[in-house]
DNA sequence: CAGTGAGACGGGCAACC
DNA sequence: ATAACGGTTGCCCGTCTCACTG
C-alpha cells in the first residue's frame, strides 16, 4: 500500500483534534457490525475528502482502517474549522476518534459520526525492525511490475529495505525488468529530497526472474536452431532463473536476453534458452531460483546425481526460500516426496550440502511478492479472481532476523552464512549501475543546419517578397539561430519530411501542442499556424501590413479578425494571417525547453507515416514507444467485488475502496503508445538504452516496442508523436465529396461565426434540437454540452474568441470555478481572462516581470504547480492583481495558444461546410467521427429518433457506450431538423463504412447496421460485384453475416428483393 | 455430437497528447 | 439535476457464430 511508507509527522504526544478529549479502549474495526453509541475507532486516515456544504459549513469524510477492515468517519464542521483540522487529519495520519456508529442513509452503510473527539495517535501499525547487527541482502524480490503477481511498489521496497539498513536490493521481476527504472529514479529523487542521507550508497541490483529452457538436451542440428529450432524450443517445460546483473557488460545482456526471450522465444511466456544465455553471460550471476527452478524440481523428482551435478555446475549460487513458500505441496498429491514441513526443510538442506560439495555459495531469500504481511489480501484477491483456490504463500520482504529464524533448522552458524554472508557476497559482486544511459542521443540529419534555413527562406520569400519585412526577417533569424544553435534542425528537417509525405497523399496535417509558436516551422511547412502578429500581405505584389492601424487594433488576437482590404499597391484582395504567439513557448529563452514537435495525421494515413519514419532513420532504428498498463481503479474495483463474491464475504464499500486503491499500478499488460516513435541514432545499440518487446506480446505486430516505456527513456532518445486525429480525415472527406479543396475554405466566414451564436444560421429553431441553443453540434472541440454551454456564456464574437475558447474549454479548473467567474462578476473579460499558456507569459512580460521568470511562473501553472513563494513575490512585487494569481493557482493544465489556434482553424474549416454543404457534413460525421451508429434508431425516421433521444434525456446516467450514442442521435436529430431526408440503404450502393449522399438524399453505411461490421460490409460489397444475390440463403452464405445480422436486415426490409426463406428455390438446397 | 478454437463485433477500460 | 476537457489509439474480454475435430 503505497501510503504505508509515507513519512507523516504525528507528534507521540497525543493532541487533541476535535472535541473533548477522552479515553478508553478502541473496538477494532472488524468487529463493527450495527449501529452502536460511543465508541472508539483508530487506525490509519486514507480518502480522505472535504466538500463544501450550505451556511459555509464542510462535509469532511474519511476511512480509518486497522489494516484489516475499515470504516468511513464523517465530521461536519464549519469553513473557519477547515485549516485547523486539515492539519491532523490527512491521508496517512494516524488517529482515534470517539462516536458513534450510525446508519447513513447517503452513503447506504453504517459509518462513524456524531464525532464528540478527535485525537491524534502514534502509528500502531504492526511495524517490522531489522535488529540484526549485520544484515542480509534480498536477492529474489517482485514488484507490481510481476504482471498480476507482485503487489508492491518497487520505491516501498527499496524504502523499506534501506530503513531497515540493508545495503543493496535485488529486483527479480517475471521476465520484465520494468520496475528498475522507476527504483534508479527513486533513489535518485530521494537523494535529491535528503541530501544528508547515504541512499546513494544503496545498490539496486538489476535482475530478472526468468522462465530457463533447457534447449542442450534436445538433438538439435544446425538447422533446427535456425528456423525450426526456436518452435522445438517453445514447446520444452520451463524453469525459473534468476539473473542479476553484475556490471554494465552485464546490463547490456540482460536486455538482449529479455528482449530475445520476448521477441523470438515467447509461447504463453517469454523463455530463455539456456544455451542463448551461457552465450550471454558475461557480466551476470546466474541464481538457481525457486521451487519452480532446475535444481528444486530434479531434487523433488529423484534425479540422479549425474544430472544433479549437471545442473548445479551451470549456476553461480544456489537458493533457499522460507519452507512456508512451498506449503502447497504437502496436502498437493502431485508431490509424493514431500508430507510435511520437514520434508521441505530437508530439501533445502539438501541444496545446502550441495553447495558445499560443488563449492556453490547457498542463499536463503524471500521470493518477495509484497512488502508486508498485511499486503497479501491484494496477491490474495489476483489469485483468487484468477482461478487459484489454495491457500497463498506468505511472499512477503522478510527482515535478517525473520530470515534467521526461518533457517534455524540449519544451524545457527550455517544460517548466518546462507542468510547473511553470502546474500551480502553476491550483492558485493555487483557493481552500482543505472538502468538506462544518462546521455542525450538525438538522431543527427545530414545538412539539417543548411536545409532547414534554406527551405524558410524560399518559402518566407514567395510570400513576402525578395525584400522581407523587418519584423519577418528578425523573427526568422532570431528562431534559425535558436533552433540550429540548440541542435534542433533535424527535428525539424523529420517532422517537415512526415508532414510533406501526408500532403502527398491528400491529407492535411493539424499541427499539434507548441510547434505552431514557430515561425521557422510554418515557413518550414510543418505547421499552417503563423505566429507572427496580425497582418496584411498581398497575394501578388507582396506588399505587407504590420503597422497599420487597423492592424494594430488587433494586436494579441488574430489576423483572419481584421476587416477586408485591397492592396493599396496592386489592387489584389489582401490575405490576412498572424496570431502573435511567442517563439519562447516552443523552445524557451535560452533553447533549454525541451522541444516536442506533435503532428496529427489522419488515422487512415498513421501507421503509413509511422513506416516512413523507418524509411528515413532506417528499419531497426524506430520503435513504437511501448506503454505499461495496470490494473486502473474499475478493473480494480470488479477484482474486489469477484473476490468477495467467491468468498461469500462482504464488506463496507470504504474498505473495498481502501483495496482498490492498493492495486494502482500492478502491471497487467503492454501496448503501444498511440502515436510515439522513437528513434534510435545509427550506430547506437538499442540494449544499451531499453530491452524490446512485441506489444501485448503480439507477434503480428508490424512495429516492435520499448520494453520500458518511454517515460523512463525519455532523457535518451528522441520521440516524435505521429498521433491520429479525425479532422484531417474528415476534411479529406469533405474534400472528396464536395470537390471544395479544405485549404481554400475562408477562415472570417459570417456564417460560420454565427454557429456560435445562435441556431438561426441552420434555419432551425433550439426547440428542434432538443433546446441545445447554438449551431456547433458535430464541430470537433466545440460539441460537448460544457464547451457549448461555454459558447454561450462566453459569447465569442471573432475567430480569435474562438481561440480563446478552445484554451478556455480544455483543462480543470480553468473556466468553472475561475475564468467564468471572473468574467461574471466584471473582474476581467473574455479578451484579458487566462486563456492559454501564452497569455500568462505575455502578460507578465508586460508588467515588467523578467523573461525568464514569466516563462518559469508560465510553465509552472500551466502544469498544475501553482505558484511557489519566490513566484508570487515577484508578482506581488510587480502588482499583478490578487485575483490573476488565484486564477494562476487553481489552473491544472493549459493549452498553447498554438494549439488552440490550430484547433479552431480546423473546427472552421468543418463548420463551413456544415453551413454550406450539409449533407456532406453530416455524412462525414457519421462516417468518421460517430463512436456508435444505430441505423434502426437513427434512420428510421424523426418520430423513431425522438422516442430513443427522450429515452436517454430522461436517463440520470449515461455509460460511455450510451453517451456516444446519445451524440449521434443527436447530431442525426439537427439533420432532421434541417430537412435532411436518409436514402434506405440499397445493397446496391451503400458502402461498408462511409455514408454517401444520393441526389439530395444521405445513404448510411452498412455499418450503421448493429453487428454488422466492417468485415461483413465489405463481404456484401465484394460479392456483389461477383454476382447478384440469388435468394437471402445465398445472402448469407456468401456474405458470412450472422442470423441476427440478417434478421434485422429482415425486419428494416432491406433484403426485400430477395426470395424470403419460405420461397427457396430448389436449388438452395442442393448447394 | 459435444467440445474447441478462431474470427467478427462491440463494450469497457487504460494510456496518452 | 449536477458538473463537465476533448479526443485519440490500442488491448482485453464476453458473446455470437461457424467450421473443424475426436
Amino acid at each position: 500500500m503505497n501510503a504505508l511508507n509515507e513519512d507523516h509527522k504525528v507528534s507521540v504526544n497525543t493532541s487533541l483534534v476535535y472535541g473533548r478529549r477522552f479515553e478508553g479502549k478502541a473496538i477494532p474495526v472488524s468487529e463493527i457490525y450495527g449501529e452502536m453509541q460511543s465508541v472508539i475507532v483508530e487506525g490509519r486516515v486514507f480518502c480522505y475528502e472535504r466538500r463544501p456544504i450550505r451556511n459555509d459549513k464542510a462535509l469532511l469524510t474519511f476511512g480509518i482502517t486497522d489494516l484489516k477492515d475499515s470504516i468511513k468517519v464523517k465530521l461536519f464542521i464549519t469553513n473557519k474549522e477547515i485549516p485547523a483540522m486539515e492539519q491532523y487529519i490527512r491521508d496517512g495520519a494516524f488517529l482515534r476518534i470517539k462516536g458513534s456508529i450510525v446508519y447513513d442513509f447517503y452513503d447506504k452503510e453504517i459509518c462513524l459520526q456524531k464525532i464528540t473527539g478527535i485525537m491524534t495517535m502514534p502509528n500502531n501499525n504492526p511495524i517490522r525492525k531489522d535488529h540484526s547487527e549485520k544484515k542480509r541482502v534480498e536477492l529474489h524480490c517482485h514488484t507490481k511490475k510481476s504482471a498480476l503477481d507482485g503487489v508492491s511498489d518497487v520505491s516501498d521496497l527499496i524504502k523499506q529495505a534501506y530503513d531497515w539498513g540493508m545495503p543493496a536490493l535485488a529486483i527479480t521481476d517475471h521476465a520484465v525488468v520494468q520496475a528498475l527504472t522507476e527504483g534508479y529514479q527513486y533513489i535518485c529523487s530521494y537523494k535529491n529530497k535528503h541530501k544528508d542521507s547515504d541512499i546513494d550508497k544503496f545498490k539496486l541490483i538489476l535482475g530478472v526472474e526468468g522462465y530457463l529452457v533447457d534447449d542442450y538436451g534436445n538433438e538439435l542440428n544446425d538447422k533446427d536452431l535456425e528456423g525450426l529450432g526456436k518452435d522445438t524450443i517453445k514447446h520444452l517445460p520451463s524453469s525459473h532463473v534468476v539473473i542479476l546483473a553484475r556490471n554494465e557488460t552485464g546490463r547490456i545482456n540482460l536486455y538482449k536476453l529479455i528482449s530475445e526471450s520476448h521477441l523470438n522465444y515467447f509461447y504463453r511466456k517469454p523463455l530463455i534458452p539456456k544455451s542463448l544465455l551461457a552465450n550471454y553471460r558475461d557480466g551476470l550471476i546466474i541464481g538457481s531460483a525457486c521451487c519452480a527452478g532446475e535444481l528444486y524440481k530434479a531434487i523433488l523428482a529423484g534425479e540422479d546425481k549425474v544430472e544433479i551435478k549437471k545442473i548445479v555446475d551451470f549456476y553461480d549460487y544456489l537458493e533457499i526460500q522460507p519452507v512456508s513458500n512451498n506449503y502447497f505441496m504437502i496436502p498437493d498429491e502431485k508431490y509424493t516426496n514431500i508430507k510435511s514441513e520437514d520434508d521441505l526443510r530437508s530439501i533445502n538442506m539438501e541444496i545446502v550440502r550441495l553447495g558445499e560439495i560443488y563449492g556453490k555459495p547457498v542463499v536463503a531469500t524471500s521470493d518477495a511478492h509484497y512488502l508486508n504481511p498485511e499486503d497479501g489480501i491484494l496477491r490474495e484477491v489476483i489469485l483468487t479472481v484468477k482461478g487459484m483456490d489454495e491457500e497463498p504463500a506468505p511472499l512477503y520482504l522478510r527482515t535478517t532476523d525473520e530470515m534467521l529464524s526461518e533457517f534455524k533448522y540449519l544451524g545457527e552458524d550455517k544460517a548466518r552464512e546462507v542468510v547473511i554472508e553470502n546474500t551480502n557476497h553476491i550483492a558485493d559482486l555487483c557493481e552500482h549501475i543505472s538502468p538506462v544511459r544518462p546521455d542525450k542521443c538525438p538522431p543527427v540529419i545530414k545538412n539539417s543546419d543548411e536545409t532547414l534555413r534554406n527551405v524558410c527562406y524560399e518559402k518566407i520569400h514567395s510570400l513576402y517578397g525578395d525584400m522581407l519585412p523587418t519584423i519577418v526577417e528578425d523573427r526568422l533569424e532570431k528562431e534559425l539561430n535558436s533552433i540550429i544553435g540548440n541542435g534542433y534542425a533535424s527535428l525539424y528537417a523529420i517532422a517537415r519530411k512526415l508532414v510533406e509525405k501526408s500532403v502527398q497523399k491528400g491529407y492535411l496535417v493539424g499541427s499539434r501542442g507548441s510547434v505552431g509558436s514557430s515561425f521557422a516551422a510554418f515557413a518550414s511547412g510543418i505547421t499552417e499556424v503563423n505566429p507572427l502578429p496580425p497582418h496584411y500581405l498581398c497575394p501578388k505584389c507582396k506588399y505587407s501590413d504590420f503597422l497599420s492601424e487597423d492592424v494594430a487594433m488587433v494586436k494579441g488576437g488574430s489576423g483572419y479578425d481584421l476587416p477586408d482590404k485591397i492592396c493599396p499597391v496592386c489592387g489584389t484582395p489582401l490575405r490576412k494571417d498572424g496570431f502573435d504567439i511567442p517563439f519562447e513557448i516552443f523552445l524557451g529563452f535560452d533553447g533549454d525547453k525541451e522541444p516536442d514537435i506533435d503532428l496529427n495525421f489522419s488515422g487512415r494515413i498513421q501507421s503509413t507515416i509511422h513506416k516512413y519514419t523507418e524509411e528515413i532513420f532506417g528499419k531497426g532504428n524506430c520503435f513504437k514507444a511501448g506503454t505499461i498498463s495496470s490494473l486502473g481503479p474499475k478493473t480494480a474495483y470488479g477484482y474486489v467485488k469477484k473476490y468477495l463474491e467467491i468468498k461469500g464475504i462482504s464488506k463496507r464499500s470504504i474498505e473495498i475502496q481502501r483495496l482498490v486503491d492498493g492495486f494502482e499500478g500492478v502491471k497487467n499488460g503492454t501496448g503501444q503508445h498511440p502515436g510515439g516513435i522513437v528513434i534510435l541514432p545509427k550506430g547506437e545499440n538499442i540494449y544499451s538504452f531499453t530491452p524490446l518487446q512485441y506489444p501485448a506480446n503480439d507477434s503480428n505486430s508490424y512495429f516492435i516496442t520499448t520494453h520500458f516505456d518511454y517515460h523512463s527513456i525519455d532523457h535518451n532518445l528522441l520521440k516524435l508523436d505521429l498521433l491520429g486525429h479525425d479532422d484531417p480525415t474528415m476534411l479529406r472527406f469533405l474534400n472528396d465529396i464536395t470537390g471544395v479543396n479544405s485549404i481554400d475554405v475562408p477562415f472570417n466566414d459570417d456564417r460560420v461565426m454565427a454557429l456560435f451564436k445562435g441556431t438561426d444560421v441552420l434555419d432551425i429553431t433550439p426547440d428542434q434540437i432538443g433546446g441545445t441553443k447554438v449551431g456547433t453540434i458535430g464541430l470537433p472541440e466545440f460539441g460537448t454540452d460544457f464547451a457549448m454551454s461555454m459558447i454561450l456564456d462566453a459569447k465569442p464574437q471573432m475567430f480569435s474568441d474562438l481561440v480563446r475558447l478552445a484554451g478556455l474549454s480544455h483543462g480543470t479548473d480553468v473556466w468553472l470555478g475561475n475564468a467564468k467567474d471572473l468574467i461574471y462578476s466584471g473582474i476581467t473579460t473574455l479578451r484579458s481572462c487566462i486563456c492559454c499558456r501564452d497569455d500568462i507569459m505575455t502578460y507578465l512580460i508586460e508588467k515588467g516581470i523578467d523573461k525568464s521568470t514569466s516563462f518559469r511562473i508560465m510553465e509552472s501553472v500551466r502544469k498544475g504547480k501553482g505558484l511557489s513563494g519566490q513566484m508570487e513575490t515577484a508578482m506581488k512585487e510587480a502588482g499583478i492583481p490578487e485575483w490573476y494569481m488565484d486564477s494562476c493557482r487553481k489552473i491544472k493544465y493549459m493549452f498553447p495558444k498554438a494549439h488552440a489556434a490550430a484547433y479552431v482553424m480546423m473546427a472552421c474549416r468543418i463548420a463551413y461546410f456544415k453551413i454550406y454543404y450539409p449533407q456532406a457534413f453530416y455524412a462525414a460525421w457519421f462516417s468518421i467521427r460517430a463512436n456508435s451508429l444505430n441505423y434502426e434508431k437513427m434512420f428510421c425516421g424523426h418520430d423513431v429518433l425522438e422516442e430513443h433521444l427522450a429515452e436517454y434525456r430522461s436517463k440520470k446516467y449515461l455509460t460511455a457506450s450510451e453517451s456516444d450514442e446519445y451524440t449521434a442521435l443527436r447530431v442525426a436529430e439537427e439533420m432532421y431538423a434541417r430537412n435532411i431526408e436518409i436514402a434506405p440503404i440499397d445493397l446496391k450502393m451503400a458502402h461498408p463504412s462511409n455514408f454517401t449522399i444520393v441526389g439530395e438524399r444521405v445513404m448510411p453505411s452498412f455499418s450503421s447496421i448493429c453487428g454488422l461490421g466492417e468485415k461483413a460490409g465489405e463481404m456484401i460489397v465484394n460479392e456483389l460485384r461477383i454476382r447478384p444475390f440469388s435468394s437471402i440463403s445465398d445472402f448469407k452464405k456468401r456474405t458470412k453475416c450472422s442470423q441476427m445480422v440478417i434478421d434485422t436486415l429482415l425486419r428494416l426490409g432491406l433484403l426485400k428483393d430477395l426470395p424470403n426463406p419460405k420461397q427457396l428455390s430448389i436449388f438452395d438446397f442442393m448447394e
